[in-house]
DNA sequence: CAAATAGTGTCTCTCAGACAGTATTGT
DNA sequence: ACAATACTGTCTGAGAGACACTATTTG
């Protein structure tokens, strides 16, 4: 048997078929109350002029590192989240070659305006529900996303990714809002995230001022060291058995 | 601008670095009460002679296609239950070449002795306490698939996947303590079990004879309808805050 | 008979959710 | 004043876990 440093030399990566490996990523925020996905119109073929999740073919880098270029390229973030969703590999999703996606989530706070990346005429915040038709099989990857989502809001302190550093918790319960597309009860939010140990935790201080319609100021809070939340949040109102 | 017909027709595949994708499997079952992960043992280069989890390049087929016949090629199995894991991409994980990865996870009930395939000197159940020092990062693919596996236990359910088409309560509990690594109560569980709507389902059927010790003959259930536990089965005796 | 197991009853504590109520701010 | 919001109090019902208990079967 040859040893393992003439097997390397002798092997031939060019012997197979082609592949390519692309990182896609559907980036979250909330905007004025609304989920919103950052979406970019194709500037060149396959799916020239139709939206898109940012991506592209990874480099020498590692896949965490490519999904973190791509995001930075569209716009420019801060404190972002950033977590693998999937790989998607079809044949024929992608007309080109055999083109493997690894899908990722980003979940980012406040609204930094997206700018134009390399490959794409245009980048734009949109609210999830008009994010439809998109190239590829991203209407796919974007709806496992929003699952993906609203899943971990359930039992991870994730929320506190979409809002700043400090935050107050009807802040914090407008993200529940927006991600789950529902009304949450005030009061009960409230002891129940108190409840939850390393959840959120007391800056001591309050809001400059009370709510643009009135209201009392709202204490900050900070998110807590805690990287499950024990009790969960559980999504309210969803059907018992199949779902 | 060129027609998408025209891009296609002068686009070169082979003008990108070459890349290959594979899919590695975290097949599980439990024998004798211990929760076995598949391995083989290479037979070539790289890592060669060393155990790692089953798997081989993708072909012209779907990631999912390949992942079971992967798993088809080490052992003859009925049902199974395959999902796809994640990915691993990391430079350097393969010596030959830039390999992605993408790791699968297989429930299969009861234990067929495995045979060894085509790129494998021998296939076996290994407990996983007992399975380290795998080639490439596979002990990282399975540490994560066992967490995995310990928490999708939980919400959903899939330990029916892991026992035959009829089964009593106490397998299903036999299931969950092998996973989880520790003991259940057996009249909590049991009502627990049988509280949650669509989980199981009776066959009105018992077993032939008791325990071989000792003990009445129990019912024998099938697996409900539902795609989701509610309420969870939620492992015990975790830590607070951080865990 | 003794040991083992299946399955049930009951109690306590926690938590979710409904609802009401008070305090504090903005217009 | 009035509306909006931040929080807190209280009640009810569901569920988790501890424990005890009965019934059934094997050796």
């Amino acid at each position: 048997m040859a040893s393992e440093a003439e097997f390397l030399k002798g092997y031939d990566p060019g012997a197979y078929p082609a592949v390519a490996v692309t990182v896609d990523v559907v980036a979250l925020t909330i905007r004025d109350g609304e989920l919103c996905v950052l979406l970019v119109e194709r500037a060149e073929h396959p799916f020239a002029g139709r939206r898109a999740l940012p991506g592209g073919f990874v480099r020498g880098e590692g896949l965490d590192d490519a999904a973190l270029r791509e995001l930075q390229e569209e716009t420019a973030l801060g404190k972002v989240h950033l977590e693998q969703l999937r790989t998607y590999g079809d044949p024929g999703r992608d007309p080109r070659m055999r083109v493997f996606s690894v899908a990722y989530l980003a979940f980012a706070p406040g609204l930094p305006e997206p700018r134009a990346g390399s490959d794409a005429a245009g980048a734009a915040w949109v609210p999830v529900e008009q994010a439809t038709g998109l190239a590829f099989d991203h209407d796919t990857i974007l709806a496992d996303g929003l699952d993906r989502a609203r899943s971990k809001l359930e039992y991870t302190p994730l929320a506190t990714a979409f809002v700043g550093d400090e935050f107050t918790i009807g802040e914090l319960r407008q993200v529940y809002a927006s991600v789950w597309g529902e009304e949450l009860h005030a009061g009960n939010f409230h002891r129940k995230v108190l409840s939850v140990p390393g959840f959120v935790e007391s800056t001591g201080a309050t809001t400059a001022r009370g709510g643009e319609r009135g209201g009392p100021r709202a204490k900050l809070y900070r998110a807590g060291d805690a990287q499950l939340l024990h009790p969960a949040l559980l999504r309210p109102a969803r059907e018992d058995g199949v779902r």
